[in-house]
DNA sequence: CGACCAGAATACGTATACAATGGACGGCAT
DNA sequence: ATGCCGTCCATTGTATACGTATTCTGGTCG
């Protein structure tokens, strides 16, 4: 019954990021990890922001031995870095990686384009156009945070219509990651999608225009990464040197 | 000193893998999971073979929360699939998942060609031959194991001079699962990559040639793909009834 | 003789307790 | 007064113990 103490002190549940739907169930440590990484997509979470596992497990109401199963997936999905010793954090993507990031963006989504306009059904647009449509309200009603996780969304749905499970995984993690890129890269009051942009995409898309979805996919994305400000932060103790030297 | 006390009773090193290299520092979990993950990559645990924690931990002398943390891992790399209150076992991919992987080689590592062919080094083209020898040689000499692991870390290498760190994971995690994807579909005796094809396929990146070396990769997978007898297996009991009521 | 149910054992899920490390603050010496 | 060193505290890493579910086996009933 150590399960049910925490349910029965209530606190962890009057706290929990959504109150409705935290089962006693084995799906509850999916919904804690959904709730942290949503927090960080959504920049509620910023970049280096410091996360640690009693807080958090203080917070969720389980134990610790559940906040670090959940640390360690962000890790490896590289949205939390794990310092060993120092705890976990959310990861500061670094130029270099805002760049990778990017190019596999472009390599495999644009891929993607031709077989998702061969696949594309009525129902599947009108999702996507409904996600569109909110993502833009969002934006318009000035919810950043809620328009980049649509964005995001919109962006994984697209890549899991192509049939491929294991390349739309791999966008998934890619839009996760652009949104701490954005998060440090980007410039206020300019998010990254046009608002736009996506129901062009979708007319291609609906006319089975896979080489212009393509080619549209391939502007957006460079749209986007042109809209960033990527300047290398100071890293260590070294750029002390250069400034103070100067 | 309760690390100590494993070490102190012996019995767990003399059973490891890797004798030589277990520090008791922090690394030894690294260690672990290599052991585990080359283990598998080259058969040596089969698909579906049961990874029972309390085997593991007394296997290597450290607790199942040490175990667990590796499992989780390779779960999310897709080498173990972690069934809720039955424990992991290796992952036996299906005919849709083996589709998905060499689809998604196809589009990455032959879309990394171009830069790979750019950025090659006579230093990394020495390395990379080094590789290729060893593994014809692995492949004479009867070892498929080793060079199973080999033409895995040949592929991942290659990826990894494209200078996109993101991609070369991707292609590293392909890799694995098309290791145990061999072992599932693969035709024993007739192992995946032709003994010179990587050394062919070196020539024209050393050449700077990224457009034929793209053309060769392809067919290359395409060959891989090819001498698989994909063919969905039976499933759960069931099976036990046709074999035997023959 | 076969199938179903019950009990026991095995193995996973979770929490908690303990140990070790890294940082921070305060004191002391120069 | 400042810089260095020692001690304390905060936080993570690890192990172990307990609860629970699932499975296998054995027995009984149809």
């Amino acid at each position: 019954m150590n399960q049910r103490r925490a349910a029965t002190e209530r606190k962890a549940n009057e706290s929990a990021g959504r109150p409705g739907k935290n089962g006693d169930g084995p799906e509850r440590h999916e919904s804690i990890y959904h709730s942290i990484s949503d927090a960080i997509i959504e920049h509620r979470l910023k970049p280096g922001a410091r996360l640690r596992e009693d807080a958090l497990s203080e917070v969720f109401g389980v134990s610790r031995t559940g906040i670090r199963k959940i640390l360690q997936r962000l890790a490896l999905e590289q949205l939390v870095t794990l310092t060993p010793r120092r705890g976990a954090s959310v990861t500061r993507p670094t130029a270099d990686e805002a760049k990778d990031v990017f190019d596999a963006r472009q390599m495999i989504e644009c891929g993607l384009m031709p077989e998702v306009a061969r696949r594309m059904t009525p129902e599947a647009a009108q999702e996507l156009r409904d996600m569109a449509r909110r993502e833009r309200e969002a934006l318009k009603g000035g919810e950043q945070s809620a328009a980049i996780k649509l964005s995001a969304a919109f962006h994984g749905r697209l890549a899991r219509l192509s049939g491929n499970a294991t390349l739309a995984d791999f966008v998934e993690r890619l839009c996760s990651r652009s949104s701490l890129i954005l998060a440090v890269y980007g410039n206020a009051g300019h998010l990254g999608c046009e608002s736009h942009d996506h129901d062009d995409l979708l007319s291609f898309l609906e006319q089975g225009n896979g080489e212009r979805a393509q080619a549209f996919m391939s502007r957006h994305l460079k749209a986007i990464e042109a809209s960033l400000s990527i300047h290398e932060e100071e890293e260590e103790t070294p750029d002390l040197y250069q400034i103070f030297s100067a």
